[in-house]
DNA sequence: TGGGGATTT
């Protein structure tokens, strides 16, 4: 069998797909670097020799990892090397024995810990010195300190995102400063500016990860663990900081947090904003919010600079040199008109943009593509699967990027059935499927080793796109697509649909297989079809649904949504219809200022929709906030029931959740789910496990419920006392029309014909085959998500009556 | 009859 898909493969154009980079494609990466010479001809930065090297390693001959650029200074400046903080003098309970170790955390104990934790970090200096980036440290520090903006490419493995923060902590203008800060009153109160720098991430993962070998390289305790610790981390449920943390490392969504209570980020000297070429809605916030605070007056810093690190993979540097520089005109046209400025003339350098480019380590990867376009990925992915598994040599393993959990699975079927019928005298294939519903087991089998003789076939989504790196890929195969979630802003509808992916998507993916020896990556799709690829992924702000953006602006004090830098402007329309959308749930008052309903809302850590869902049952007294307080951590979290991929797993699914199905609906069901789990306290994994529900999700539920619980005790919503020992019977009738003051637009009502139609709209639209209504007929249906895939789909549905509807519609 | 991937004092 395995010689009948070799063989058919090779019959199509066995030459193509197994050559090197055919003569085409050579000329076009040419052209590529060409422009791209001519563009940074123009930037009038300083740059080094290597930004006139091709960055995204298309076409690099070398056979080695990119060479490390020299250091351009000799010796390092003692706030470059580990150590260099305050080590309390060699003491007795420094050479106390190991018992230490294990007692309750204490600042005397951490003591003991240094020497080690210096050492450590001595270790790791050497491999320090080796990053790319660690040569341009003096030129970096130089530049920010003539410039409070700085954009840098760094490309993967540069190392920027642990040691720019090590190069900036011990500058001068990162310490804490005394200033003046003015009071609405006219008068001024003295406050400590700065001291502290922050590196934002897209993901928690990454955060605590950076922050926890960052602290090793410095040789200090990591966060909370010593009051000593110069580093720490914030994500959701998990802070991890001390009164001496100068390096945090942070989520976006932390920081955007934390400027509604500072707005002028008075504890920092400078953010560094990484990752920003992922483009995530917080991200393009976070860059909007930061360059009003870089190009304003800076009253509430008392006049102290902030300075700001962009960094990026794959920037476009036009674009984002251009868009803080366009905040920095405006300044100074508004300047002009207040003073005749002489004084503006001399600030002049801090006001141009400081560029720096450092070149990644990252090994060559050849680029084949398929020779004709593929019209079914799966099929022509399992024979390049064993095209590779035939005639590359080991070690080397084999990482697809496919589209969803279905053409995982289909494939991992496919191979294994191919695998089973191969030589015995070759390797043997080891298939691990990889998507984010996966059980965290099943993923954590992609990190360990292959047995002996064994070469790994990893089948994932755009999981290993960015979130989750593994190590021993040689090879990639690249299908070319996506399952892309587009939010219509018209119907009111989120739709995933398979779709090209971009140039850069294509670039990482490939990038996956050079990481620690030369690659090859096969695009399952012509070199044509590669050229027609869009540049750059649509940033998420032109994808979503902009209500919980727009109020977290009005939260901010940003009332004229139109003047706000975004860093890529939404269409009118979908700004409109947001605005609409925090009207119709009283977020906002008529003239468009923020109401006190929309303050409550935007503090909480949920859409708006669902603030406004909690807020309404708080009217209905504690019993029913604590019940709705349970279904939104459900809402707001993964999906609580595992998947169901065969009849018989469905049946038994079935069978183990009898007791927790409600028919009320999906959002009864999610609240029996939550007291099951909540009550069960011998053990609740196997309870999990028994009732065929993520653990892990219910894990995240409970942190979800506990934080929501604490705000509104806070908040007075609910009493301090209660909540835990609540037991009462759940009121369906309050609960769901709680829900309708968010979701009443989210409703439809059963036609003759037996279908749903929106009540809002009359579009058709099914129930999920997920909900417990699937296949019921009701009244009328709420629903929390309408989604379209092959069709449209209401999930989260429970039952309502249409004059609950009404009610709710009429406010 | 079906769920790309992140994230929030």
């Amino acid at each position: 069998m395995p010689e009948k898909v070799h063989t058919h493969f090779g019959d199509s154009d066995e030459d193509s797909f197994t050559q090197t980079p055919n003569p085409v494609s050579d000329q076009v990466a040419g052209q590529e670097i060409a422009r791209k010479k001519r563009r940074s001809k123009k930037r009038k930065h300083d740059e080094t020799a290597d930004n006139t090297q091709p960055r995204n390693g298309e076409s690099i001959p070398d056979p080695e990892p990119v060479p490390i650029a020299k250091p351009t200074i000799k010796e390092f400046t003692p706030e470059g090397k580990p150590g260099d903080i305050p080590q309390p003098p060699p003491t007795k309970t420094q050479v106390a024995k190991h018992e230490t170790k294990s007692k309750p955390k204490s600042f005397s104990d951490t003591k003991t810990n240094f020497a080690p934790l210096r050492e450590r970090a001595n270790a790791l200096y050497e491999l320090r010195k080796k990053l790319p980036i660690f040569g341009h440290a003096d030129e970096i520090r130089h530049k920010l300190r003539a410039h409070d903006v700085m954009l840098l490419v760094g490309e993967t493995g540069s190392g920027k995102s642990t040691q720019i923060p090590q190069f900036l902590v011990n500058e001068f203008w990162c310490r804490p400063t005394p200033a003046q800060i003015p009071k609405e009153d006219g008068s001024t109160r003295s406050a400590t500016v700065g001291g502290c720098i922050a590196i934002t991430q897209p993901r928690r993962v990454a955060a605590i990860t950076l922050a926890r070998r960052v602290a090793e390289e410095m040789g200090t305790p990591l966060g909370s663990s010593s009051p000593a610790s110069k580093v720490g981390y914030a994500v959701r449920f998990d802070t991890s900081v001390s009164p001496s943390t100068r390096i945090k490392f942070l989520t976006e969504g932390m920081l955007l947090q934390e400027m509604l209570h500072d707005p002028w980020l008075t504890k920092y000297s400078a953010v560094v904003v990484d990752e920003v070429h992922e483009r995530g809605i917080n991200v393009d916030l976070t860059v909007g919010f930061l360059r009003n605070l870089v190009s304003g007056k800076k009253e509430g810093r008392g006049g102290v600079p902030l300075k700001v690190v962009v960094m990026s993979a794959t920037a476009d540097m036009e674009s984002l040199t251009g868009f803080f520089q366009e905040g920095f005109k405006i300044q100074e046209r508004e300047q002009k008109h207040v003073s005749n400025g002489d004084a503006a003339e001399k600030k002049e350098t801090a006001k141009e943009i400081a560029a720096c480019h450092i070149k990644g380590r990252q090994f060559p990867v050849k680029t084949i593509y398929s020779p004709e376009p593929v019209h079914d990925f799966v099929d022509a992915a399992l024979k390049v699967i064993f095209q590779i598994h035939y005639k590359e040599p080991m070690p080397g393993d084999i990482l697809v990027f496919l589209t969803g959990q279905e053409t995982v699975e289909a494939l991992e079927h496919l191979v294994n059935e191919y695998a089973t019928g191969m030589d015995p005298s070759l390797p043997r294939i080891q298939v691990l499927p990889l998507f984010a519903a996966l059980p965290q087991v099943a993923q954590q089998r992609v990190f360990q080793p292959a047995p002996p003789r064994t070469r790994k076939v990893i089948l994932a989504t755009n999981i290993a796109e960015t979130s989750v790196t593994v190590s021993g890929v040689r090879y990639v195969v690249d299908c070319g697509k996506a399952k892309v979630k587009q939010f219509r802003t018209r119907l009111g509808l989120d739709s995933l649909l398979v779709k090209p992916i971009s140039k850069s998507a294509a670039i990482q993916r490939k990038g996956r297989a050079g990481r620690e020896a030369p690659g090859q990556c096969f695009r399952l799709y012509t070199e044509k079809d590669y050229l027609t690829l869009d540049e750059t992924n649509t940033p998420e702000i032109l994808r979503c649904d902009l209500s919980q953006a727009l109020l977290n602006m009005k939260a901010r004090g940003v009332d004229d949504i139109v003047r706000f830098p975004f860093l890529t402007r939404p269409p009118r329309e979908a700004l409109e219809k947001a605005l609409l959308q925090l009207l119709n749930i009283d977020a906002l008052q008529d003239s468009g200022k923020i109401s006190d309903i929309g303050l409550q809302i935007a503090k909480l850590p949920l859409t708006p929709t669902l603030g406004r869902v909690l807020l309404a049952a708080a009217e209905n007294g504690p019993d029913c906030l604590i019940d709705v307080i349970d279904i939104i951590s459900c809402l707001s979290v993964e999906n609580i029931f595992l998947n169901t991929t065969s009849e018989e797993k469905k049946e038994a699914a079935e069978m183990a959740r009898r007791d927790l199905y409600r028919r009320e609906g999906d959002h009864l069901t999610m609240l029996a789910t939550v007291r099951a789990y909540a009550s069960e306290n011998a053990d609740r994994k196997a309870w999990a496990e028994r009732h065929l529900v993520s653990h892990r999700a219910m894990q995240s539920v409970m942190d979800v419920r506990k934080q929501l619980r604490t705000q509104c005790r806070q908040a007075k919503l609910l009493p301090r006392d209660d909540g835990s020992n609540h037991t009462s019977d759940p009121a369906p009738i309050l609960i769901l029309q709680s829900f309708l003051r968010g979701f009443g637009t989210n409703t439809a009502r059963l036609v003759p014909d037996g279908s749903y139609r929106t009540v809002v709209g009359n579009q058709t639209v099914a129930i999920h085959p997920s909900s417990v209504l699937y296949g019921k007929k009701v009244e009328a249906i709420m629903y929390n998500e309408f989604v379209f895939t092959n069709r449209s789909y209401a999930r989260g549905v429970s039952a309502v009556q249409m004059d609950w509807v009404g009610e709710a519609l009429a406010g």
